[in-house]
Formats: structure tokens, sequence, C-alpha cells
DNA sequence: GATGAATGAGCATTCATTCAT
DNA sequence: CATGAATGAATGCTCATTCAT
């Protein structure tokens, strides 16, 4: 009547603190699909622990609350972006960066870290955490500004305004989470193209923009 | 810490049948930006009864369930944008009908009942209640997609995939609920002039696009 | 939206008090029917209005209180045993009185308010109406012990313990609320025979009882 | 008025699952007393949960419903009839096949399982409880009326229809629930010896009954 | 008489979290 | 590490009853 073999994930022959480690993330891994799929209040720490035949508190051995779970899924996505090496020293006119920097975060998004960190809303977190994942959000909200600045002044970008021009953007990218599913026809290179191909319409400069756009 | 004094809603002189019908509307827009805000499952019954001095049961005269609340949102929202004369009878290029389309969209989607059409999940819903809504939902896609299709035929928009940019567009729009706030500086006009302005850009024809299309 | 129309109880033509007395008897009918079935507490004040197209808070003129029904129930259903003329002025054997007792008390037991009666716990009622009702079990009970003695002292029935006795035949009539549905092939006439019958056998001397019964 | 010290159920030094069990047990059998006495509506799962010290919330530790709880009631019941060996592999005539078996039948009904089996209905149970409840019952049903049938055929019991027979046998024997209490004055073995002597009374041929059935 | 509105009390169930083993 | 046991706080929902109209 009860699930009792099956032991929960049979150890592969690591040191303990790595193994900890590489659990950690699993659990991470499996919350955040979870919590992207059905949200995060309607998933219960039960329903995780199943995923490996865990049982609910062992949790506890590896996260302090579930909420920290949340929050950690959230610096992890966050991180993805801020930490990429290709958009720290970035390269090339503000459309290459603009291209580049969608390419990232469209990546980002397809993984299930990243549809968390669009899906799920960090309200629950307290003071401190949801600071930082507020901050967190926005470095990459002026990453994108910048280099729509930057393109601005290089001329491979219209003159627009950044700030919405951003938040439009984000939200055209960060929807992406609603419809796609890559099991689907579009493969993810062909998403990221598509992506990049209505960015750029939406930002490059026009004839009739700049009528004045010289070499 | 109680409900002391404080009449539930003091009764208007009217009609009863029309004092039922604002109370439920009354009741469907609190509901509507709670859900919006706190989301569906964090807001109980008792919140919003608690809006209107109310007892929780007594919100079981309105309605059936939460989830008729939600349904009703939903549906309502959802009608706001389909039953909208200047949609129905669409005239002009378009480009100039999806002018129309965004202006009317952004106006549902700074209204309580837009935002909760964007922001909630209908997974609560039950079956029917679920397919209708998604039918909804689908009709406004269409709508889009249709006018981007004419506005390809008559050449007022560029020569693009209408399903990905109708997408895309949504995206865009959508994620407005997530960054404006009506009380911010800019005022829903000047939104939704940057809305259609993005969205324009997005789309319309650019001189390299259609190198020959002139008669 | 409403079940508006449809008047409750289309008025026939009688006065005030006639027509209060048969709206009361209606409810206390239709109550005993849903008590039977689905049991007191699970049958609402809501069901049994709705049955007469009435408002619940209505049925509140013609009862004090839920618990008033079941009481009412109750003590009809006692009277139309106990105040039965055939019972009171008993004649013939101690045998005849019982072909005659279960003759009655079966009818009893398939209308509605019998059904009632013995399928219902008086537990809920206040102890004022309990002990009332204890009262009238237990005077039909009398009754049947009564009638055994009788016909033990007539040599009509086998010399017996009355009260075990008519503990048995009273939970062998009893059940029958629980398998006869006299819309089946058993008319009430064949099911009063079998009753008898069985009853008959259980108590009626046998040659090896009595060695000296004498005419 | 509050649920202070007394620790709940003082453990006794056992393995757990063979605690579990017993705390399981221990559940039911206070369940199909409270059932029993106050009827399966009227009792909460506070109720039971106080009887140990108990909050709510543990008993989902050990049954996944309070349907579940009555079922599983009604299956231990059931069990206790249908699972004696005495009763599986029967022997002797009809007449002693049938002492046999309402010897069995009161003892499971002056236990806490039979009472609850008998007084407490099915009807909440979903459909495929419900239908495995019912299944027992016919057979215990069954059981009866097979004895009967073989009683007839031996001779040890005379000619009768064994379906309405079994129904009022089975009526004046659950109707013991309604009156028996075994801290009275009758001992269990009193009582089953007049059930056995009703029965048999009942059932037993008589001198007219067959005037002729001798080899 | 009849009814819509309102309510307080209650109930089954869920869940994050703690703790002893 | 891992887990079964236990709990307090919520939550959606029901219902008998009251009351103003």
């Amino acid at each position: 009547m009860a699930t009792e073999s099956e032991a929960p994930w049979r150890n592969v022959g690591l040191d303990r603190t790595e193994q900890h480690r590489l659990k950690r993330y699993a659990v991470l891994k499996a919350a955040s699909r979870a919590f992207a799929q059905r949200g995060y209040f309607q998933t219960s720490l039960a329903d995780i622990a199943k995923e490996f035949n865990l049982n609910k508190a062992t949790l506890y051995h590896y996260f302090n609350s579930k909420e920290e779970i949340l929050f950690e899924i959230h610096v992890h996505a966050i991180a993805s972006i801020t930490d990429d090496e290709s958009m720290r020293g970035r390269v090339g006119s503000g459309r290459e960066q603009l291209i580049a920097f969608i390419d990232r975060y469209v990546d980002m998004l397809i993984d299930d870290f990243g549809a968390c960190l669009v899906l799920t809303d960090i309200k629950p977190l307290e003071k401190a955490s949801y600071d930082q994942c507020v901050a967190g959000r926005r470095r990459i909200d002026s990453l994108l500004r910048t280099i729509l600045r930057e393109g601005m002044e290089d001329g491979s970008i219209a003159t627009i305004d950044p700030k919405t021009t951003a938040a439009f953007m984000f939200g055209a990218l960060n929807w992406i989470c609603h419809w796609y599913h890559s099991e689907g026809e579009i493969t993810p290179q062909e998403l990221k193209r598509r992506a990049i191909d209505f960015a750029l319409r939406a930002v490059e400069p026009r004839s009739q923009d700049t009528p004045a756009r010289q070499p």
C-alpha cells in the first residue's frame, strides 16, 4: 500500500558535498518545471518530493523553505543571463548585440528555470530575497535598454524610447512561455530566428525614420 | 479585529434585480482586481467579501462558486473585445484596423477584467467553462491574425507569418499588465500611442522588404 | 437565470386556515419522503422548498424549525398507528389481533410518514419532543406486546417472551423500508400477506410447544 | 476547552508499520462506533480525532478521506461474515447451518463494525466502493438464502419463499442494533439464543406444513 | 404570505513546517 | 540523511435561521 522500495536517487559514486549540490540542483529543476506549469501555490512540496521518490520532509535537508526554492530558481535564471560571458563583454553594433541578447534570452526562456522566472510571481518572497530578485530583473532590463541605446548611437537601431521599447520587447519574448512548446514543430533555433526577426523589425531604422543616416 | 459596524453596501434606491446586478458586478470587479494582483488561489473568498464588509457566505447568493467568478470575469473581458462594434464591422486598411484593434485591446488590458484575463490561468475552470474561454481567446487571436493577413493583402502590412507575429504582438501587449500602472506618468492615451507605435514598426512594410510592390 | 414565474402552489379556493393546514401537510409529506430517502441531515430546507417552488424562508411561515418538521412527521406516523380505531377497540383472539396489527403497521410503513418514522433518528430533537416521540414509540411497542400476551393467554400464540419477540418482530417489519419498493412486483397486499405469514410462523404454537393444549 | 497536555496515544514499543496498523484500526473502531451512534454526517472528523487527542489533520496520515473510513468499516464488517471459516465450509442440515449463521451474524452485529454496517448508509461512497459494498452485502444475503434453500431440501426447514424470508429475518436481526446494548441484562450469549429461537420458530417445519415428507 | 439578502457556525480537506527516531 | 508522525492555519462551501421589504 506504500511506495516502499525503489530507493530515492540511487547514489552515484560521488563525494558528499558534490552529491548534495547535484541533488539540490535536481530539485530546483523539477520545482521550476512544476512551478512554471502549475504555479507556485498549486505545487505542493509533496508533489516535488514525489518526483524523486522522496519524503516531503527530506526536502528540508536541502532547502529551508518552499520560498527558498522559488528564490533560488529565480536567482539561477537571472544569473544565466546576467553572468553570460558573451553578455558581459559586449561587442559589435547595437543591432548585433541585440541579436545576441535575444538569442541568449530565448535560450533561457525555453529552459525550465527561465520559464519559471517569467511565469511565477515573486511576491511570496520575503523582502530581502524579493529585493534581490527585483534587482536582478532590473539588471536584465538595463542590459536591453543599454543595447538599444548603443544601437541608437551607432545608428543600427532607430531612435525610439528605450524604456518603453524594452518593455514591449520583453513582453513579446516572455510571452513565448505561454505558447511555445519545444516538442512542437518549431525548433528552438527557428523560434529564436523568428523572435529576432520580429524584434529587429520593431527597432531597425526605416528609411523614413532617419532621413540622414550616413556611414 | 472584528467586522463590527459599517453596514455592507448601503442600498441605493433601486429595484431589487437592478441592485442584484450591480452588486454582482461590483464583486466581479473587485475579484478581478484581486485575482490579477495576488492570483486566483491566493485570493480567498473571504478576502473579497471583506472588501464589501460582507460575510463570506453572502457571496454565494451571487455566485455558485469561486470558479464561477473567475469564469465570468474571463467571459466579460473577452466579450469586451469580441463584442466591440468597431471590431465586428471592420473598415479601412489592415494597418488602420490594426491601430483600432490595439487601441481597443489596450483599453481592455488596463481595465481590471482585462488584466485578470491576461494574468490568471483558467486551468481551475471545469471543462465546459474552460473550453468556452479558450474559444473566446482563440477568437481574439483570429481577429488579430485576420487583420494582419488583410493588411498583407492590401500592402499596408509587411509580408510576415501572421501566426507568429500575432503571438509576439499579444505578448508585447499583454505584458503591459506587468509594468503599467494607470496612476503613473504615462496616461492610457500615451500608452496606447506607444503600443501602436511599437506594433506598427514591427509589421509595417519597409523599403527593403518589398522591392517591388507598386502598381 | 432565476425560477421566476411558475407561482408556488396555485391557490385552490379554500379559506385561509384550511389552506394553511393543507400546505403544512404537503410540506410534511414531501419532507418525510426526502428524510426517508436521503436522511434528515442530508436534506436541506432548500431541497424541500424547491419541490414546491417555494423560497426557503417561506417554510418558516409554516414551521418554526427544521426540527419541528421532523417532530411532526414522527407524531403523525405514530398517531396513524396508535389512534387507529381498529387498534383501540381490539377484538378477537391474540392471533387475530396480531394479524390486524401487522396489516395496519405495514400500511404505515409503506407510507412516507411511516418510512420516515422508522428510518430517521430522533436524536436531533430537543428533549421535550424527543421524549414525546419515545413515549409514542413505546406505546406502539406496548400494543404489540399486549397482543402477544393476550394471544398467549387465549392459546392462539405460543408461550414466548413478549418483549424480545416484539423486538424481533418490529425489526422484521421495519426493515421492509430498506428493501420494499411499492413500484416493484410485490403489491402492498401481497407484502402484508407475507409479513403476516412470517410473523405467525414465528409465534404460533407448534405441536411440540404445548403438549397440552386442549380445546 | 483546549486540547492541552495529554499526549496523543502514547507509543507502545512496536515497529512502525505495526503501530501504524494498530492506530488505523483504532480509528476505524472509534469511527464505526461514532457513525453507528450519531450517524456518518453528524460525526465530524474532528470528533473522531478528539477521541485520540489528535489533530484533525493527522487522520489524513491514516486515511485519504472520511469516505475511505466509512468504506473500510463496511469492508471490515462484511469480511467478518463472509470470510468466516465456519461459513465457508458449511456442514450439517440447513437448520444447523442457520443456527451457525445467526450465531456468527449476531456476533458481528454487536461489534462496532457490524453495527455501523447495518446502521449507516453507503450512499456517500463513490461508485466503485459503493458497488463493492453492495456486492458484499449481497453475498451475505445469498448465504442466508442458500442455507434456507438447503434446509428446505433436507426437510429441516419449512417450504417458504427464501427471498422474502431472508429479508424478514435480516430485519429481525439487524434491528438488534437499535435496541440491544451489551451492558444490559441480556448477555450476548443469551441474545444469540433468543435470536436463534425466534428464527427457528419462523422457519421450522410445522406438523401442518408438510403432512408427508418422511422416507 | 412570500422572498431576497445576509450571516455565523461548521466541516472536509490541504499544506508548509517541525520533530523524534 | 531520511522519514513517518503530527499540527495549526487556511479555504471553499453548506446550511438553518433571521430580517426587512
